[in-house]
DNA sequence: CGCAAATTGTGATAAAAATCACATAATAAC
DNA sequence: GTTATTATGTGATTTTTATCACAATTTGCG
C-alpha cells in the first residue's frame, strides 16, 4: 500500500507545506494541500492516514510536526549520499546544480573513463572507474545518478551494482532491471518529450 | 481511456520494438514487448486496442508496420520544434544533446535574460528573451522547455502562454498550472530522486 | 487439405486507486 | 459552560486500471 504514484504525492505535499511555511504559516488544511497539489482534500486525508500522519480535528496540520513527518518518510530527515558515473553535459549540470544542497541530497563525488575529466579538487571531485568501488565502500554510498551514454550503461550498471550500490537514477535511455540488490529508478528524458506532445497533439490535457 | 501512463507505455513499447528492429527482427509478440517493459502481455494488447493497433493472430506484429502506427500516435511522425528557455546549466545540456536529432525533436533556439549567453551562430542559437513571440510566431513553435531558476518560472510561464506556447515541459521545482491554452508537464528532479530514495530505504521493490 | 499449435483481441472479472460521506473530535463564539 | 461550526479519519462505495480466460483466427505441418 504505498507505490510510486502516492510516494511521488508525499512529496508534493512537503513542497507545498514548506512553500507555505515560507510565507510564514503556521498550520495548513488538507484542503490547502490539495490546491496546492491538484488533487483532492480526501486523497490527501487518505495519503497522510497510510503513513500515520495525524492531525488535529477542526486544526489541520500543525506545519512544523507535518513536515517533519513528511521528511522522516521520503528520507530528507537525513543526508542522502549520491556519486554519479557519466560528466557529461547533463551529469555535469547535476553535480553543479546548487538546488540539491539545501535539500539533503549530495553528491559525493563523480566518476568517468575519459582522463579529461578527472578532478581532485575537494569541491567538484571526479574519479576514475577505477576508484569508484573503494570510494563507495569508504564513504558508505548506497545511491548513484547513472549518466553515461546508453551504448555504456549496462556496464556501468554492473559496476555499481558490484560496488554495493543500492538505487540507481538512470538518465541513459535504455531500461535497466531493478532486482533485491539494487532498485533502478529509470528516467527518460525523450519520453517525458513524447508524453507532452501526445497531449498538445490530442489538445487532451491530462490529470497530472 | 488514454492517461499519461498508458501514453508512457506506448513510448516504450516503441523503444522496445525499435531495440528489436535493430536486431533485424521482422515481427514481434505482445509477450516479447512485454518482457521488454516489464508488463503483463495482455496490458500491450489492451493498450494497443484502445490505439487500434493490430496484429495478426498467431502472427504478431510486423515491426515496421507497428513503429509507424506508434509514432503516428505519439507524434513522432512529423518533426515537433522546441524552444528552450533557460540556458544556465540544466538548458545547456539539453540544447547540446544530440540524442533528440534522430527522433523528430528540435530545439530551435535558447532563451536567456542574460546577454552573455546571446549566440547568433545558427546551430546554437540563444536570443534575448525580447524576440521570443517574434520567434514563436514565424516558426510556429508550440512546445517549450522551461529551465529558469524557480523565482522566474510563473514570469516565464506566462511569457511562453502569451506567446502561444501549447505545451510546457518544466523543470523549475515549483508546480505550475496546466489550462485551456496550455498543458505543462511539470517535471521535478528532486521528487525523482526522493522517490527512489523510499524505495531503496524501505527495501521495497516499486512496480516501476 | 485438414488438423494441431500458437497468438491475438476483447468481454468478463478482479484488483487497485480514488472519492464519498459521515461519525468523531477539536475549536471558537457567546 | 454550552452550542455551533469546522476539519479530520476512515469504512463504504465508486471509478479506474489491470488481468484473466477463451473464442476467433492464422500459420505450419503432415
Ligand atoms: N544531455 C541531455 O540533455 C540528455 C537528455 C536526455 C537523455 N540524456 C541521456 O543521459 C546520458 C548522458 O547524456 P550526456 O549528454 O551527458 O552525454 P555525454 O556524452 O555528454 O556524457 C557522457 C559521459 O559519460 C562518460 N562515459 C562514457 N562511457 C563511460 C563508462 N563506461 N563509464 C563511465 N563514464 C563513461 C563520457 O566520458 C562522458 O563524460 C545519455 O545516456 C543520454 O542519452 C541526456
Ligand atoms: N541543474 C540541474 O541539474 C537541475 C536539477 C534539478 C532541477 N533543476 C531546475 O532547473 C532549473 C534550471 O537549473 P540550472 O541549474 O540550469 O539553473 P542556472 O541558474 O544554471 O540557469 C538558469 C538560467 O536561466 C536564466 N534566467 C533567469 N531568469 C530568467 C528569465 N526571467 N527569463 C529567461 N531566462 C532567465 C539565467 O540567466 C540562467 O542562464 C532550475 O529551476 C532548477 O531548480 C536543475
Amino acid at each position: 500500500m504505498s507505490n510510486r504514484t502516492r510516494i511521488l504525492r508525499l512529496s508534493r505535499y512537503k513542497n507545498a507545506a514548506l512553500r507555505l511555511k515560507s510565507l510564514n504559516f503556521l498550520k495548513v488544511f488538507s484542503d490547502n494541500l490539495a490546491d496546492a497539489t491538484g488533487v483532492t482534500a480526501s486523497q490527501v486525508r487518505k495519503d497522510f492516514s497510510i503513513f500515520g500522519i495525524e492531525g488535529n480535528r477542526r486544526g489541520g496540520y500543525q506545519i512544523d510536526e507535518l513536515l517533519t513527518q513528511l521528511n522522516k518518510v521520503l528520507g530528507k530527515d537525513k543526508l542522502q549520499k549520491f556519486i554519479i558515473v557519466g560528466i557529461g553535459n547533463l551529469g555535469r549540470a547535476l553535480i553543479n546544480y546548487q538546488g540539491f544542497v539545501k535539500s539533503e541530497i549530495k553528491i559525493l563525488a563523480g566518476f568517468d573513463i575519459d582522463p579529461a575529466k578527472f578532478n581532485r579538487k575537494a569541491d567538484a571531485l571526479i574519479l576514475p572507474m577505477e576508484e569508484l568501488p573503494g570510494f563507495v565502500k569508504t564513504n558508505e554510498v548506497e545511491l548513484a545518478i547513472l549518466t553515461v551514454p546508453e551504448f555504456a550503461a549496462q556496464e556501468a550498471f554492473e559496476k555499481l551494482r558490484n560496488a554495493g550500490i543500492k538505487g540507481i537514477l538512470n538518465f541513459a535511455p535504455i531500461r535497466l532491471k531493478s532486482d533485491d540488490k539494487v532498485i533502478v529508478h529509470n528516467l527518460n528524458l525523450e519520453t517525458e518529450f513524447e508524453n507532452l506532445i501526445y497531449f498538445v497533439n490530442t489538445h487532451t490535457v491530462p490529470q497530472d
